[in-house]
DNA sequence: TTATTATATGAGTGAAATTGAATATACTCA
DNA sequence: TGAGTATATTCAATTTCACTCATATAATAA
């Protein structure tokens, strides 16, 4: 419990965990659209992995991260705290623009690997674009 | 609610939240239920007063602490889930039990003051008292 | 095989957080 | 006034934490 704590006390985990709300992404994806460094971005997600909150999958070269549907059922009020909550804080709504625009446009993984600054670009726009 | 969270984080801290959970209690008998320094139980309570997660009330010498209401209010869910942990783990059962010992027997700030190590001792029973 | 790629990890650094001991403040009561 | 008491704060030592840079690992692709 205190460790769970621990770990939702830092914004990048929660900035994390908000996105992965949204939908499974992987490391180069979550370090894409909410702009962290690869390191950084691996070392919050295993963070978050070893207290049972987020859970890994893998696909080819991928490793996909999404909430824990376990840590969900044994912490549903708690889950359901932060989906409050992250409505109301700026940080998490400009971070959920910015994945509507990346799923909007159909990116993947793989437009990162092709061209990492186009992405950033395109997110970037930050709910500015009108299509 | 980083804030939030991060004041959460702490095994004193939500040990305070769980005892101010039977009701108000000062400085002296958060120390002394709990078993911290002095000083230590009151920087805790200061930094859960300036979360806004405890409240303050002055009476004669002593400042009652309680749970802030209006927390209650606009965090509600989080509270909830809190008390559902409370009851799962050790720390904070024994905490209640040298809570309710202290309740039972009527005890103030003012023993307290009498005499700590009467307190502390009865209090210590930890629930083996038969009475 | 070698090159490339996705992710993880080790080392070092600076900032933040925790703590006990001592001290300060502010209040009460004789 | 001065003694005593409840709480707060400062100081110094220690630990924990997040971060970056560089490198390692493991897998894929050519």
């Amino acid at each position: 419990m205190i460790d769970i704590f621990k770990a939702l006390g830092d914004e990048n985990r929660l900035r994390i965990i908000n996105l992965l709300g949204k939908g499974e992404f992987c490391v180069c994806e979550v370090e894409t659209i909410l702009g962290l460094t690869q390191s950084n971005a691996s070392r919050h997600l295993k963070r978050l992995k070893t207290e049972g909150i987020i859970s890994a999958s893998k696909d080819e070269q991928w490793i996909h991260y999404s909430i824990n549907e376990s840590f969900i059922e044994n912490n549903m009020t708690l889950f359901q705290y932060l989906n409050e909550k992250f409505g109301v804080y700026n940080v998490f709504v400009e971070d959920n623009l910015r994945c509507e625009l990346y799923k909007k446009k159909n990116l993947t993984c793989k437009d990162i690997r092709k061209n990492k600054d186009d992405v950033l670009m395109i997110i970037r726009r930050g709910g500015r674009s009108n299509d």
